[in-house]
DNA sequence: ATTTATTAATGCGTATTTTGCATTAATGGA
DNA sequence: TCCATTAATGCAAAATACGCATTAATAAAT
């Protein structure tokens, strides 16, 4: 059954006239007459009571004009939506990102979207590093915001942002510009810092920071949550390094000395995903 | 959009193989992807993901697989709907019938009726006489029970059933039966009798037999309503000759006294009305 | 690395369906 | 009784769908 056929029984059941109808519809009067011949044999009913005079619903033609009407708008609504899944206007994605720019880029990349395409829904999660990539290739997360650069096979990577690493101290502390910084007074600091993961980029960035003073810190409490450390520092229980990302965070009672290392972000996805939304995100994070 | 494409989708959407649905569905590979190709060309989206080797749904794809099954369910079950319709086996039909005869014929009738046609909505209306044909006429109702004999033009009558008409009394009267009738003993009595209406072959029947007792009844009330009537013999404000259907009502305290006149019960519709419904109860009433 | 098997797409001729034109048949109104 | 209107229909042309055979891509096997 065709879909066009019940839009000309629609008409003729308004006008109740061929002629009339068969001309709105752009088609001759013949060929509605047969569409509309068809119709009724296919359903094995009769949909106009007709002589060659008038024109008149059947009872199951009054019934089906008024179902048909709401299920084809239903059908062009489902149409349209499906529509705009294709191009990516709608859909839902999900994103992985570390807690120290959900007060920075994150934000900025979000605003982005959502103007952009308002009719997306957005998942955001909490992933710990070493899962991240996991969770990707498992679908469990379509977008993963990373400090760490991956060859993973299969996921495609691209960075899109850098920040520099910050010594994070308590405003009491002596430490208050980068000059203040030395080997000597360095050594006798205890340390926060992030989990040490063998292979993260990240923690080889901190490490060489370490390298290039020339000492081992005594690290006295490892977290991979920037905000924990955080806290712990205003306590007093230590220093840390953190990117200055976490600058934008509001955290009173804490000074940032940014140090010449950066950290690059990066944005990871599966190489075959080819879902329309993630292509429109993808060009909305690069195209500046 | 054929509808059969739409089927041919949802049987690629389950298999995700071109052979095997092709196989399936009963046509060729080379057709269902043509198909296929169609739907999307119609669409203006893809529906699936397809290299030479694997088929997937893709996100628009995976929406209108589901609600596409939905739909088709809904159109399925629209179609069948109207197939009832159209065999008459399903709709509404309204039927006006006097008084009298609800507790004798009318159950027997419907009962047929709810038995051969269980999904029938039956709509029932008591109408005044001199209203009947108009309504049949401006399709506030579909068929009319009658006692009156009409040959108006465009509507049918056919005779259904005929009873006697009786003599109703208080228990407590002096009439007992039929014998106990004469003129003079007659004339002494208060009759409660219909409204009089000219014309009406049922008034001209009573009219008839008080002709054949050769005098003319003092009538102190007139109701077009049995059962009012029946209340006010039960007082003891008169007698009344009604039809001996009013028997089969509950009616303790009365005596039916029957009388050798009998009145025709007329079943009444449109010449014209060609609902289904409306076919498969006229044959149900007439087939015995 | 090469071959083989699998499988979706496609060119092409045929079959089916749909369409428009012209005509027919029925019917209400003048 | 005739005329105007209008839905149905015969027929040929156009459009569409189909099946067969083949192609092209690719995953698995060797």
């Amino acid at each position: 059954m065709d879909l066009q056929r019940i839009k000309y029984f629609l008409a003729l059941a308004e006008q109740l006239h061929y002629w009339k109808t068969a001309e709105k519809v752009n088609i001759t009067q013949s060929a509605l007459s047969r569409q509309i011949q068809s119709l009724e044999s296919e359903l094995g009913l009769q949909l106009f009571e007709r002589n060659k005079r008038n024109v008149k619903l059947t009872p199951a033609g009054k019934f089906l004009k008024e179902k048909w009407e709401v299920e084809l708008n239903e059908l062009e609504y489902i149409h349209q939506f499906a529509k705009q899944l294709h191009l990516g206007e709608r859909g839902t994605i999900t994103i992985a990102h570390p807690d120290s720019i959900s007060a920075s880029i994150m934000p900025d990349i979000l605003a982005k979207i959502t103007q952009a395409f308002p009719k997306l829904q957005i998942k955001l999660v909490q992933v710990l590093y070493e899962n991240q990539l996991d969770f990707l290739k498992n679908y469990k997360i379509d977008l993963a915001i990373t400090r760490d650069i991956t060859s993973e096979q299969g996921i495609h990577a691209k960075k899109i942002y850098s920040d520099h690493l910050a010594l994070v101290v308590p405003l009491a502390h002596a430490f208050k510009k980068f000059e203040d910084l030395s080997t000597k007074r360095l050594k006798a600091q205890k340390f926060i810092l992030p989990t040490k993961d063998e292979g993260s980029s990240y923690s080889e960035i901190i490490q060489a920071l370490f390298k290039s003073y020339d000492f081992v810190p005594d690290v006295f409490l490892h977290s991979e949550f920037g905000s924990t450390i955080i806290a712990l520092v205003r306590k007093g229980l230590g220093i840390a390094i953190l990117p200055d990302s976490y600058m934008h965070h509001q955290s009173p009672g804490l000074r940032f000395i940014p140090l010449p290392f950066k950290t690059d972000i990066l944005i990871n996805w599966r190489a075959d995903d080819h879902n329309p939304v993630l292509a429109n995100i993808l060009k909305l994070v690069f195209e500046n």
